[in-house]
DNA sequence: TGCCAGGCCCTCTTTAGGGCCTT
């Protein structure tokens, strides 16, 4: 079997109505494309800070979700179902498959999705979504988790050392804390979460490219989080 | 009233418990 390799990393993050064990739906999504040359080659300031990569696509949604969010996540994503039904935001759809499968198009295969926590969360939670609406991402997308393969990088490092660092917190704003000795910025937007996931990503870049192989996974290999039953109210489903 | 994740990793471990990480 080839080595899995991608050219294009979708950066994403979702901001949802809770967490697993509540059944979520997504209410933001945030993509941010960034061609393996970027990465590569990343951009630095007049002073040696790592930037943002000038060429990238970004794809931002927000939507509004039936279930309700519970009090800890409206409160921490400025989320809620009243504002996102006053500004008339229709759930997570079929224009929402159709937006995401084109801006996927846009970019050069083969794609890999990247999150922090993605294996447990973003992913899975997406392949509910687009299951519920009988679709899915394109052949041959490749998933990376941030947290298990930074923290697999650093216990590579530190093999033969006492083991002080294994409590640090490998939260995405501690990563960017730590990385960056500055704090995150709008933390808990989508948007903003995908930035400072780049940033980190940015940081290890080189070592997070060479482990790719052993730490992607096939979208294939993603289970839904749950199953969807519910059928929304627009959509154009058959009853059965 | 209960319902209310779960895989991974660490340690005061393996006859287990508990915290992390995502909203």
């Amino acid at each position: 079997m080839a080595e899995p390799r991608c050219e294009t990393f979708i950066f994403l993050d979702l901001e949802a109505t809770g967490l697993p064990n509540v059944h979520p739906e997504i209410a933001e999504i945030s993509l941010f494309a960034i061609h393996r040359f970027s990465l590569e080659n990343p951009e630095k300031d007049e002073s040696g800070t790592l930037q943002l990569p000038r060429v990238l696509d970004k794809l931002t949604l927000c939507m509004c979700p039936e279930r309700d969010f519970t009090p800890k996540a409206s409160e921490i994503t400025g989320l809620s179902n009243q504002n996102l039904t006053n500004n008339c935001k229709p759930g997570f759809d079929r224009t929402v498959v159709k937006a995401l499968q084109e801006f996927l198009k846009r970019q050069e295969a083969p794609i890999c999705l990247v999150a922090h926590n993605g294996f447990d969360y973003d992913f899975p939670l997406l392949r509910t979504e687009l299951q519920r609406l009988g679709a899915d991402m394109p052949d041959g997308t490749l998933c990376l988790d941030t947290l298990p393969a930074l923290k697999g990088l650093d216990k590579g490092h530190h093999h033969s050392t006492r083991a002080s660092h294994s409590k640090k917190s490998y939260s995405l704003s501690n990563l960017y804390r730590q990385y960056f000795n500055d704090e995150p910025k709008a933390a808990h937007s989508a948007e903003g979460d995908v930035y400072t996931l780049v940033m980190v990503f940015l940081h290890r870049a080189q070592e997070l490219l060479q482990c790719f192989a052993t730490e992607a996974q096939s979208w294939d290999e993603i289970q839904p989080m749950y199953i969807s039953t519910h059928r929304r109210r627009s959509s154009q489903g058959h009853n059965d």
